[in-house]
Order: structure tokens, then sequence, then C-alpha cells
DNA sequence: ATTATTCATGTTCGATTGAACAGTAGCTTG
DNA sequence: CAAGCTACTGTTCAATCGAACATGAATAAT
């Protein structure tokens, strides 16, 4: 995969670099400049290799028109906004403010369809635990309602938590993974927030 | 946020489309083109109201200087290549490989440095449930030597698994996370592939 | 020794392209 | 009703830019 000349190699971690920077590529005379080409053929002729690798992508003729090949195989990119940890109250609207931060995934190893209103809280406590679930995991929902037996955050009787959603005959509670909490029976209403689709877990010093 | 006229949100979705499959802004003609406006300057008008408006970036002069401010304020996306469940033998050559897959996710999240060779595996059986981690995990690993308490992919006398890693005075030997399954002391030697980082979860229809 | 490849210079050509200028029309706000 | 914004048309200009051609030199492969 490597057989590229260290010129070439020079040349394509100059691109990559203008796109994170720039969101551009660059022309061959900006690749000229930079590397001090006394000629812009220089710089042209080092992209055609890099074409016949395969390694970049181009389209005759137009400007600019430079396309790393590793990123557009690469599957969609999704942005989950952040929320804090889970709040109580939490409402639509709320979302909307207390926005944290972002995590990017690709949308095929967290299994979502695009477009999907998605967001992510970070796990307070060790109450699904028995789910796998530990304080500081950052779990990703959808909003859209929930299934009996989907994770969810769901506000109840005025505050919100991540459970186990159950639904029986005795209607719609909540359970917690783990024997040391109670069940929640809603006296007033349960509204799912979102359900729970993937989770992300960082590691630290030690896990 | 959204204070975009009905034009302004397509033209903006159409420069996204156009960076996501040919990785290239478009050309104040080429937008022209596409919306079959009888003139280009159009399509410049859009562009200049779209960046008043903050959501793109461009460089005055520069060919298809079009830069969607979303994205850019992305952090860097790290790809972490995917090998299968970890199996028996793997060793430096085995990982180049056995390619399964690739996650990609931004690389502040999981809480790694550029540079740092990454791989991902899957995790198989229930041995280290204990540290929150169960059947069908994706786990993202750095090629570095552990430390006393890293959960780490090691190859012990001939097979490769995911342990806790211990070091004290007997030496270093690997730790399951599960009461059910026994210590492993290395009977010739112990060389860890890859310390655990970071761990992404795909709920799927049930969690 | 010959050939191919890489890396480079210097110049020219024409297409692509952003930008500017001069208008027209509809629609809303004060 | 004037002012301002959106949404265009039609035209011109000059800078940007990819591409081609001729040429040369160093290095690796055959």
């Amino acid at each position: 995969m490597n057989n590229l000349t260290r010129r070439q190699s020079q040349v394509l971690e100059y691109l990559e670099q203008c796109q994170e920077r720039t969101g551009l590529a660059p022309s061959t005379r900006e690749i000229q400049e930079h590397f001090g080409f006394a000629s812009q053929t220089a710089a042209l002729n080092h992209l055609r290799a890099l074409e016949r690798k395969g390694v970049i992508r181009r389209q005759a003729g137009k400007a600019r028109a430079v396309a790393i090949a590793s990123q557009l195989r690469r599957e969609q990119i999704v942005d989950v906004p952040v929320y804090g940890s889970i709040a109580a109250g939490m409402g639509e609207a709320a979302l909307e403010q207390e926005e944290e931060g972002m995590v990017s995934i690709d949308a095929v190893t967290v299994g979502l369809s695009r477009g999907a209103r998605l967001f992510a809280l970070r796990v307070r406590g060790d109450s699904m635990e028995g789910a796998h679930l530990t304080e500081g995991d950052l779990v990703i929902l959808e909003q859209r309602p929930g299934r009996s037996g989907d994770i969810v955050a769901a506000l109840i009787d005025g505050e919100t938590t991540l459970k186990r959603l159950v639904v029986d005959r005795a209607g719609a509670w909540l359970k917690a993974e783990n024997p040391r909490y109670p069940q929640l029976h809603p006296m007033e209403g349960l509204s799912v927030q979102g359900v729970m689709v993937a989770m992300v877990r960082r590691c630290g010093v030690a896990a």
C-alpha cells in the first residue's frame, strides 16, 4: 500500500493538512509554493502520480479537484450533541440549551439512520450496572418512542432518568438494572425522551 | 441558528451533498446549473448570504473555496481498523491482514493522540463482565506497552486474550474480571499487543 | 549499457472561475 | 411610501488554474 516515494508522501500529507485546516484542497500553484518548486508542473506531476497509485481522486479540468481516497471511502459521520448528565425536568427546549460538546462517529458502527434526531448523555451513578453501563459512559440516544425492553431516557413524574423500559399488563414502567434500586412506576405520566442506540466509553488512566 | 431562507437551505444542502460525494465544493457555475439559474451571480449571492450568516466560510478569489463551518469546527477524526474477535496467535503481521471494517470517531471523545497506532477488537465471551465489557462490544486499543491495571489484549503462551494486566512481585499476569474465570500466569512469556483506550457498543434491536 | 522512473525547470495556452456592475421584481417592516 | 431584504437576469473582466510541451538530471531496475 505504501509504495509512495518520499516526495509523494510529503505532498499527500500537505493535501491532508490543507483539507483539515481550510476544508479545501490546494491548487497546483499553492503546492508549488509550499514546496518551493520553481515550476507548477512539478506539483501537477506529483498529483498525477498519486492519482495513478489510487491514493487520491481527481476530476479533469476542475479547480482544486483533489479528493483523498481514504476519506471518500469512509462512511458518513454523524455529529451527536452531548448534554450533561441526566437532569431533572429536561424537556425538548432544555435539550437545545445545555450543550456540553460533540461526539462524531460513523453512522454504520452505531447503526443509525442519518436524519434520526440524536443526542448523548453521560451516565451518572450505578443504577444500570446490570446492563454493563457504568459511571461516565456516554450513551447515544435517538429521539423516538421506546418499545418494551429498550433502554431509555425517560421523564417520569417530573424527573428524567436512564432505565430499562418495560411495558406489560400493568402499563409502562421503568426498571433499574441493579437490584439495589427500586422499580419506578409512574404516578402521573411517563414520556420517553430517547432510546439508547449506542454507547461510547473512554478509558482514562485507569478503567 | 436556522434563520436561513428556503433557497439558502437548499444551496447549503447541495454544498454538503457535493462534498460528501466528490470531496469537493462546487463552483458558482455548477451551483447555477444545478438550480437552473440563468445567471451565475445568483449562486454567488447565495454563497455570500450563507457566509454572512456564518454557515460557511470562504476565501476571496480562490476557486471552490467553500468550507462548511460545522465541519471545520469538528474535531479530528481517526479511522480505526477492526480486526475480528480475538484470535489465537495474532501477531504484528496478522494484524495487517484480517481487517474486518473501520470505525471512525473523533479523537477527543476517545481521548487519544493522533499518530497513535490503533486497532479495534470485538469482545467475545463474558470473561470481562466485571469491567462492564460484554459480548459484541468493540474495544479500541493502542499499540503500546501496558501498565499494571490496564485492560490489554495480550499474547500469553501463544494465545491472545483481552484481560486486565497486573504487575506485582510475582511478575506480570492476566486477571479476568469475572470470578468464574481463572487467573492467567504466563508459562513462557507475555506480550501486550495493545492497551484499551476506549469502547463502542452498538445496541441492536434489544440491548 | 540501456531503459524506466522519479523529480524537476521554464513557458505558453485556454478554460475555469470569482467578482463586479447594472438592472428587475416581490415581499416585508416601519 | 420609502427602506431593506430576498431572489433573481445579463454581461464583462481579470485572476486563477489545470494542462501541455520541451528539456534536463539523478537514481533504480533490467
